[in-house]
DNA sequence: TACGCTATCCATCAATCGATGGAAACATCT
DNA sequence: AGATGTTTCCATCGATTGATGGATAGCGTA
């Protein structure tokens, strides 16, 4: 029980962000009253740590899957791959994409935020590109260009909704539009020098 | 008093959203009554609505005036030029860049958009950029790119408190990483073929 | 059976929200 | 001064929010 209320915490946090998300409406998606949940996991700030906890590690666990897999690869093939692979990733999981934006930018009245854990996944990033030696010594125009790519992905995937009516196209061809576009983006900066 | 009440829900609208904007704080900092508010305003949407308006007004007059700076001059140069703009009007207004994200990602449970005037605005870019003949004739591929442009300056403006930290780095220093971020990434890409 | 523990629900609380009605203050014109 | 229209504030409403207390049901163990 534990675990289903987690996980409709999870999607409707994804999908309105914490203040718009009411304890009531994640206990009727999981079908029981409000007390059970608040009886599991006590207040609201603490269900909503624990999703973002359970992302963070998702999250970490797919950015490891992806250095393993472009490890040794150009430098091209490395940006074009990672592309792919975080794409696929986020779309199929749109809720993570759109709590790490919600923790950008909503001024938290409520004291979470995943501060710590970005600023990990850019610097590992940074070393999986291999724009810097090792996690300390990334630079700062490195950090912010990896954050300028990563940031690009995040409002693709979770502003599909407003971009698609946009580009007038179907999700099968925005995911392909935005992979594209990344990558024309992105190869040429990286691969200039 | 009109106008002192949609500074003010202009300001706090941008720095809270729409949802966690109360009518009693924007009333409280103007130093009115809330029924006051209402007696101008109406209901909380029409005044939303009005800070939209305004907002958009003033944008596209930025771009307007961006426009016709940049035009008759080189790609690399209008690219430039026009990313030394915006990034100082935008910084200058924070609020401008929130309110259109908050448009992006929120699930409107308030009905009140950004949509039409946006995706005029990416239309007019690329025209300005010379990546399309006339405002019609805009491919999917360089609304998306001019999207993906845009957005990253949206996204590095309005999460400051947010990237600064990570990069350990003061305001004015952090506008100059942006804007050259911005520049590394872009003209390569659009200045290629 | 009697006890203790877990899990669930019902009823309810205080606080806050958007919104309104009505009285009082103010301004303007005759 | 008096009449009229505009602007402001006080008091309050119903709805919703996060959160809690207490009762109830199920289950294993002594």
């Amino acid at each position: 029980m534990k675990a289903r209320i987690l996980a409709a915490a999870r999607r409707i946090f994804g999908e309105h962000g914490y203040n718009d998300t009411t304890t009531r409406r994640i206990a009727k998606d999981v079908g029981i009253d409000i007390s059970t949940l608040y009886y599991h996991w006590g207040e609201k700030q603490d269900l909503y740590e624990a999703v973002l906890q359970d992302v963070g590690e998702e999250l970490q666990s797919r950015l490891n899957e992806v250095e393993r897999t472009v490890s040794g690869k150009s430098l091209k093939d490395r940006l074009e791959i990672s592309i792919d692979m975080m794409c696929d990733y986020l779309f199929a999981h749109p809720e993570v994409s759109n709590l790490i934006l919600f923790g950008y930018f909503n001024k938290t009245s409520h004291g979470v935020t995943m501060d710590l854990k970005i600023s990990k996944y850019i610097a590992n990033i940074a070393v999986a590109m291999q724009l810097a030696i090792d996690r300390q010594s990334v630079s700062i125009e490195a950090k912010a260009r990896i954050l300028a790519v990563w940031n690009t992905v995040l409002n693709f995937i979770s502003g599909e909704d407003f971009f698609r009516p946009m580009l007038q196209t179907d999700h099968e061809h925005y995911t392909k539009v935005v992979k594209e576009t990344l990558k024309f983006i992105l190869v040429p900066a990286f691969t200039l020098d």
